[in-house]
DNA sequence: TAAACTGTTTAGTCTTGACTGAACACACGA
DNA sequence: TCGTGTGTTCAGTCAAGACTAAACAGTTTA
């Protein structure tokens, strides 16, 4: 590989890493993912660990945590002993389901507590009531994202 | 207030707190934000203090913390002193705006490491063109709802 | 059986950042 | 001029969790 290519993927995996991070997710998580979208799987478990220079442990916990997530898969190459991973297929499909379940818990609460408050506190209720649209129309929106996303 | 009301307002506000928490954001910024959501405003700033039982450093930092996410808004009472605090006309126009920002950095990343890769390497080329496509969708989406919930 | 290689788990280190309390600078009213 | 009340800032504490290295259990190969 050019010397240039390197460090674009270098790069984009650090990127990844840092984007990561600033969501509040782990930063090895990150650059497991950016390795998984630039470069072509599956990666071997131990290769992975070698390749981004963390230890195994750190591979097993954020491969586990993707996989969660959906966005990578855990496959085995035929003949070949270890677990193998790459990007699954519709990474951003999981991705979205799972923001819209945590959106349907906070449209919850709010409901639950809009429910809980007498009708006189009106200021209340319209506030509670513009935020669940909010919640809805977010959800709304990953709604129709995923079906446009699906294969 | 009725007891059952106020189990119902502290509630909510405990809950708030703890999904910002899970977002990776200060608990107590979801806290502020819970109390501005579900009660009247506007609030004066040591009021706040003394009814979430924090310390003023916290207050300060994270009312200025939901300033600049623009979710409240600080605003002064003709005759008082000091600052008040209140739930934003648009708060959460703010916060979508806020997300698309950097929805448009990473997606500006992924396009910058695709353009930086030779085109040959079709399969990587085809992940990024998946996840550019997905951020664009996601944008999409939110200047959507932004422009629905504009008053 | 042993020896080598899996991935997971655990103990421990270390960094990050949320939060507090006190010092601070600035305003106002005596 | 003081004192009092304001919000910010700063040093320090503390907890959460990211990460590592080593111990571990399970498989495969010899």
């Amino acid at each position: 590989m050019a010397k240039k290519t390197q460090e674009v993927v270098d790069r984009f995996i650090e990127q990844k890493g840092m984007e990561y991070q600033a969501e509040g997710l782990p930063r090895i998580a990150g650059r497991l993912l950016g390795l998984m979208l630039i470069e072509d799987g599956p990666f071997a478990f131990g290769c992975l660990a070698e390749r981004l220079n963390v230890s195994r442990g750190s591979v097993s916990t954020n491969t586990r945590l993707l996989e969660s997530l959906g966005v990578i898969e855990r496959v085995s190459k035929p003949g070949e002993r270890g677990d193998f991973f790459q990007l699954s297929t519709d990474p951003y499909v999981s991705l979205l389901g799972g923001i819209n379940l945590r959106l349907k818990r906070a449209l919850a609460n709010a409901k639950k507590a809009q429910n809980g408050l007498p009708k006189t506190m009106k200021n209340a209720q319209g506030r509670l009531a513009g935020l669940e649209t909010f919640y809805q129309g977010f959800i709304e929106n990953n709604e129709r994202l995923i079906e446009s996303l699906e294969s």
